[in-house]
DNA sequence: ATATTTGCAAATAATTTGCAGTCGA
DNA sequence: TCGACTGCAAATTATTTGCAAATAT
């Protein structure tokens, strides 16, 4: 139950919490705390601005959530917790996950380092934007 | 010649724009925009803030430097452009290059994107503050 | 002369913080 | 009741922008 993730990592199950929590495992990947906030309100009229960033703050101390930055100024949280990268296409703006084999990543001048966390950011464009280019230039 | 790096990329080699260059190239490895602006303005008391700005605008979309998001709020600016990831000491916040062979890096998931940078930044404690936690501990 | 570069100050926008009110055990 | 949770508004901070002045070709 969505209670006892909260309860495991030692935070109190409020009713905002968990309806955030709630959010953020329904499947909706990569919101911003803007989008978080927007879409429960509707439901949580009381809800405020301030308790998304203190909730997903609090969240990401305990390692619930992941932040990402590949935006260059809006921070999106990330549910799933399991290694994999994030690719960002620089026409639509959609973030994509893909799976990465972070053992295979071979970093012989981190020897002494203690790696609590790899980010992993691509940008570049996705097939479907690709596409798009293509047709253009073809309509040329 | 640095002018020729900004000529070769289409970029007018003004005075300031030399300046800001001539600083990156020098040795600091990631300098923020107030690092620059700070250090630059007690030589060049002319120089603005948003020179800065506009500058580090002009070359990272000239592909001179890249933008590092591994800080939390603040951008920093990297001149070294051969590919490398970035280890942020979460103790003392220093930033350490480490190389990486990012061809080794297998991505099945993204067949068909076409990357056009990857960024990699670590996290975690660094040789230095991981001694002085174990000193610590040693003297309880 | 004309286009580009620069600088100031104001605008923007995400996030944090102070503090007072409220809720739950 | 007491401490934790919440919400508002103000503060903070990095960055962008509008526009006028300076500069260079």
């Amino acid at each position: 139950m969505e209670s006892d993730i909260l309860q495991n990592r030692g935070i109190k199950p409020s009713f905002h919490r968990l309806k955030i929590l709630e959010y953020l495992l329904s499947g909706k990947k990569h919101p911003t705390v803007d989008e978080i906030y927007s879409e429960l309100v509707k439901e949580v009229p009381t809800l405020s601005k301030t308790t998304v960033y203190n909730t997903l703050n609090l969240f990401a101390k305990a390692g619930l959530v992941r932040r990402i930055n590949v935006e260059e100024h809006e921070t999106r949280f990330d549910a799933n917790t399991v290694s994999h990268g994030h690719f960002k296409c620089l026409r639509c703006n959609r973030i994509y996950d893909f799976t990465i084999d972070d053992t295979a990543m071979v970093t012989p001048g981190l020897n002494g380092f203690d790696i609590e966390e790899k980010k992993i950011y691509f940008q570049g464009t996705c097939p479907g934007c690709l596409g798009e280019i293509k047709t253009k230039k073809r309509e040329e």
